[in-house]
DNA sequence: GTCCCGTGTTGATCTGGGTCAAAGTACATC
DNA sequence: GATGTACTTTGACCCAGATCAACACGGGAC
């Protein structure tokens, strides 16, 4: 996922939001050639499924513009979503074969590709590209721990407010609107990927949705357009402590 | 966390589980020798605290042997464990001076540690262990997306079971256990610190204990001493598909 | 127009797991 | 031995959120 710090230096290239022009600032021009070798683009409408897991996948990459998920599925059926990829997030792993979650677009999405053993090549050779990896993985992990948080011990409410809070703290960034004020933002998921995100059911995201609704916290245009008068009540509702962290 | 890859890695080298010396077999001697400088060793006893959420962080390190648990706290005392630490996993993060998570001692504890500076001007001039350190930190990611879907979406019933598989299976690996049979181990977990991993409160953990225990799908011997039958059955309990994951 | 169909809301009811309370067990320490 | 303390089990009751069910709202396609 992302961080102000991530996005920051995303908006150093905006085609590409691995930002290879800036890993590679302190590298040869030929290894910056080498990557642009390997590099391709992907386009997926909304709904369409990226990969799924199990699948073989031969790239890894990073979102350039759209939405896209990660989820789990049990044979019964259940599933949880176990990330929510926003432009700039990477997808894949160097070193495996086969995709670990389904990756599904829930917007049109653009994705910026790099052939896998080309770029793990590159990894072995590159320090700045090994650790600007490293350096989002670990905020991946840490987005991955506080949504256990999440998960395991807020309510619903709580649940809601938390996702609606990161996603209008990305938004804002991605817009670069102020930090204060109110903040507008349409919802990228529906009902049910929201649901499938906090380890809720469908009705109980729209009742708690009706809920902030009838509290005050959010106003809602239509089902999906969304504005959060006052973020602090907002974070207050998802029980954050003040500052917020930087979740997804 | 880990899995039987970081694990067998782990063997090279029993004094330190970050095993620099398989991550240098192909460093020059000076950096081997500058690691082995900034090394140290640090002892825990049962129940105390490494460090706090929050605290200055000014190492890295690996668990050498004991277990030692990552908590998150919300300001009203509700905690959600998002890491269980065995022998060979890595605790810290580079680039960052301080830390995100309580880190406690279950168990006697003896942590290998590398000063964070120099450690991070290793990794920026040797490929190695960035690399090394980047399959671990996925590693871990793909353990907490995987607890996700526990959190989530599973029952309390199956949320017992996937802890205890998860402990089975790394106790087998660390004492070298046969992978068939019936598997013997000691919790290393309170049923509190259980309730703390699995979003659970503790009588629900013990009731469920219970009736694991009644239908036969595991052994009690006092309170933390488990015997598990058949692993077949309790991965089945569990929810997990065949394979079972390489969870945590 | 009207017929879908995917999406979202709302109500009624049920239940898994939380909460509160009491008692049991295993070790220390005196 | 008695007393204490940390941990665990078990029971009784309750409630947040799941489940089941009905209906509402748009926006294509025809």
């Amino acid at each position: 996922m992302l961080n102000e710090r991530s996005l920051a230096v995303h908006n150093d290239c905006e085609e590409c939001p691995i930002r290879h022009r800036a890993v590679c600032a302190r590298c040869e021009t030929d290894e910056l050639e080498r990557l642009e070798e390997i590099k391709y683009y992907r386009k997926f409408e909304a709904g369409q499924t990226v990969i799924w897991s199990g699948d073989r996948m031969d790239f890894v990459g990073s979102v350039v513009s759209g939405i896209a998920t990660l989820t789990q599925t049990m044979e019964d059926g259940r599933t949880q979503m176990v990330g929510l990829l926003l432009p700039s997030d990477f997808v894949g792993r160097p070193g495996r074969a086969t995709a670990a979650y389904d990756v599904v677009a829930t917007t049109d999405l653009v994705m910026c590709c790099f052939r896998r053993n080309p770029f793990e090549e590159m990894i072995a050779h590159t320090p700045h590209i090994a650790q600007r990896l490293l350096e989002m993985t670990l905020d991946e992990l840490d987005a991955a721990r506080e949504w256990m948080l999440v998960l395991g011990r807020k309510t619903a409410r709580e649940k809601i407010a938390s996702l609606l809070s990161i996603i209008a703290r990305r938004d804002a960034t991605l817009n670069m609107q102020g930090a204060d004020g109110p903040r507008t933002f349409d919802l990228p998921l529906t009902r049910e990927a929201m649901a499938d995100y906090l380890g809720l059911t469908l009705e109980t995201v729209s009742r708690q949705m009706s809920a902030l609704k009838k509290d005050g916290v959010i106003h809602l245009e239509g089902k999906r357009h969304v504005t959060v008068p006052d973020m602090d009540r907002l974070m207050e509702e998802a029980g954050d402590d003040s500052d917020g962290g930087m979740l997804v």
